[in-house]
DNA sequence: AGTATAATAT
DNA sequence: GATATTATAC
């Protein structure tokens, strides 16, 4: 470069590339020196350079890493690899260099000899960085526990980092993860809803016929497809949802497997196959739909294998998706993995009542007692998953009867809601209870196995329920198989407001009545949901079971049931003991799809959490 | 503490 | 390249 110095290049270098200079010269002259390094120089080697020299130039690195974030940090260390260099113009130089003027990156080999070496791999931010955090499905399973046993109210960060304990955590860690883990909530939260929307909104044929068709799985896509959590969480609703519509066959042949008693992991395969079955839609059934279907199935599984069945298997047989991933952890804090067991084996009329209090109890002493508002939604969810899966995939989408079967399930749905909701208020359960009385409810206006469901959700989600779930349960299960009529009548009157609140979008008293119960909304809400589910899956089950008895007699008695509850929908809460005994009666009441659209809005909205993105 | 958004990873 | 996950900034 004749026409230019080093000083010129050096100069040149700063003000058009962003590149830190050391400048290598013969000269070791301090004023030279010095020029150099207010030049923006990072460094001045005299020539000739030492080997030594050259390899300790990453020190510049370091510094202006070191620079950046806190302030300029000049450690004893540091200095001492300088010999005679000019430090003080390090900083400065690379102040200037750095000036993102038109940030020209090129090649910095070429700049210096020294460069070369040192230069390559001083990419900024490489070594500062912290290397990310990966929740793993322990260390979410930590997280959840440490949310659980702080209550969601209480569960911030910090709390949560504590409880943790885990070294080298931090609370921005912590922060971030639960702020993903609060939306994946919401999103539960507001599938349920949505669900239960799905189904007021199948009241009306219409939207009933709408809803086996494409459309429903449209809008299950829409709902589930976002987000990862989102399918697997939603995967099972929906697909309850969309089985149920879908095909009894299905529906039996999982009915089926889930009597033989409890489900074992490897059972989940066997699920597989009814599912293939369905391919009545095989469009509909294919892809995600499948995979979620099973995936609910799974996570369901993996968490009675966390909690107390230990089905490795399960685990394997089904891919860990993300999903799942958050399922799991989610069900597997709540805790008990009777849940998943219960569900399965409530297939079983018979053993229901046993396995009820053998759940009650140990779920009730246990870990869950104090479950918080979240660890009762998670089971609920994952309750209710596992029932869809289990339910699932009764539709025949051929059936000419298939509306009349599917309105017949909601009504049956809607009735067994009133129902529980009637119960459980009744009952004997203080108001704090009536959640969890209402769940169990639920289960109770359904089949036995329905039943089984519920009184095992119910003690799961509190302990202080344990009794009356045992009495509500017992006691109910009998009655339901044989006097659903009956049932409904005596309770209509006393619970007539809750039934309200749940079937019709109109209560005004159900808010209310949610705020006595000192629930906490976002809890709330996911019991509605998870209840509006049971409904559901319990209507699908239900039509399984008088499908596979014997359609005409069952069905008799679930319009009627049906009837009453759409009455008092109609009615707003007024319960009157008069039930629809003609099937057009009951069409009538059904078919009113806004009606109960709205109400389960109602009702939700009362969840500011996770209705919010609902609404 | 909570959110929005950037940065990264998949 | 689209998404999901995590880190950061505010």
């Amino acid at each position: 470069m004749p026409d230019m110095d080093g000083f010129n290049l050096l100069e040149q270098v700063g003000l058009e590339m962003d590149l830190p200079v050391i400048m290598l010269s013969a000269n070791s002259d301090p004023r030279l020196v010095m020029k150099g390094v207010t030049h923006g120089a990072c460094d001045y080697l005299v020539k000739p350079v030492r080997l030594e020299e050259l390899r300790n130039i990453w020190q510049h690195v370091i510094r202006k890493k070191k620079r950046s974030p806190d302030h300029q940090k000049k450690t004893s260390d540091e200095d001492k690899f300088h010999q005679g260099h000019a430090d003080l113009g390090q900083d400065p130089s690379l102040t200037c260099n750095s000036d993102h003027k038109g940030k020209i990156n090129k090649k910095r080999k070429d700049d210096d000899d020294v460069s070369d070496e040192n230069e390559p791999d001083s990419d900024d931010p490489s070594s500062q960085k912290k290397p990310r955090v990966v929740w793993s499905i322990d260390l979410h399973r930590k997280f959840v526990t440490a949310v659980n046993q702080l209550g969601i109210e209480k569960a911030v960060p910090k709390r949560i980092l504590d409880l943790m304990n885990v070294e080298g955590l931090t609370r921005e860690n912590v922060a971030s993860h639960l702020q993903k883990y609060r939306l994946y909530l919401r999103r539960i939260s507001s599938n349920a809803a949505q669900q239960a929307n799905l189904v007021a909104a199948l009241g009306s044929k219409d939207a009933y016929m709408r809803m086996g068709s494409l459309d429903g799985f449209g809008t299950y896509q829409t709902l589930a497809g976002s987000g990862r959590l989102a399918n697997s969480v939603l995967s099972p609703y929906t697909s309850s949802g969309m089985l149920g519509r879908l095909n009894s066959l299905t529906g039996v042949s999982l009915q089926n497997l889930t009597s033989s008693g409890i489900m074992q992991p490897n059972n989940a395969q066997n699920f597989n196959g009814p599912m293939n079955h369905i391919g009545q839609f095989p469009s509909i059934m294919s892809g995600s739909h499948n995979g979620n279907l099973i995936q609910g199935t799974s996570s369901s599984l993996s968490l009675d294998q966390l909690n107390k069945t230990k089905h490795p298997t399960c685990l394997g047989d089904f891919s860990p998706s993300d999903d799942s991933k958050y399922f799991a952890p989610v069900n597997s804090f709540t805790g008990s993995g009777a849940i998943g067991n219960i569900d399965y084996s409530s297939n079983s009329a018979s053993s229901n009542s046993i396995m009820l209090q053998e759940n009650c109890y140990p779920l009730n002493g246990g870990e869950f007692g104090n479950q918080s508002s979240v660890n009762r939604t998670s089971l609920h969810s994952d309750c209710f998953s596992v029932r869809l899966s289990g339910a699932s995939g009764f539709l025949d989408p051929g059936k000419s009867n298939e509306n009349l079967q599917n309105e017949t399930r909601l009504m049956n749905f809607q009735s067994s809601s009133s129902h529980l909701t009637n119960s459980l208020n009744q009952g004997h359960l203080p108001l704090g209870n009536v959640r969890e009385n209402q769940s169990s409810a639920v289960p109770s206006l359904l089949h036995p196995l329905d039943i089984s469901a519920t009184s095992i959700s119910t003690p799961i989600e509190n302990s202080r329920a344990d009794v009356n779930c045992k009495e509500n349960f017992l006691n109910s299960v009998p009655n339901f198989n044989q006097l659903h009529s009956q049932r409904w009548g005596d309770h209509k009157h006393t619970y007539s407001t809750n039934s309200d609140n749940v079937l019709s979008t109109l209560n005004s008293q159900l808010p209310a009545s949610h705020g006595n119960q000192s629930l906490d909304q976002p809890s709330f809400s996911r019991q509605t949901g998870m209840t509006l589910v049971s409904r559901l899956n319990e209507g699908a089950s239900t039509s399984l079971h008088q499908g596979e008895t014997g359609m005409s007699s069952a069905e008799p008695r679930m319009l009627s049931n049906n009837g009453y509850v759409f009455g008092q929908t109609k009615q707003h809460g007024a319960f009157t003991s008069q039930s629809y005994d003609s099937f057009d009666d009951l069409m009538t009441v059904v078919v009113k799809p806004e009606h109960d659209v709205t109400g389960i809005g109602g009702a939700f909205a009362l969840d500011t959490y996770s209705f919010g993105s609902c609404m």
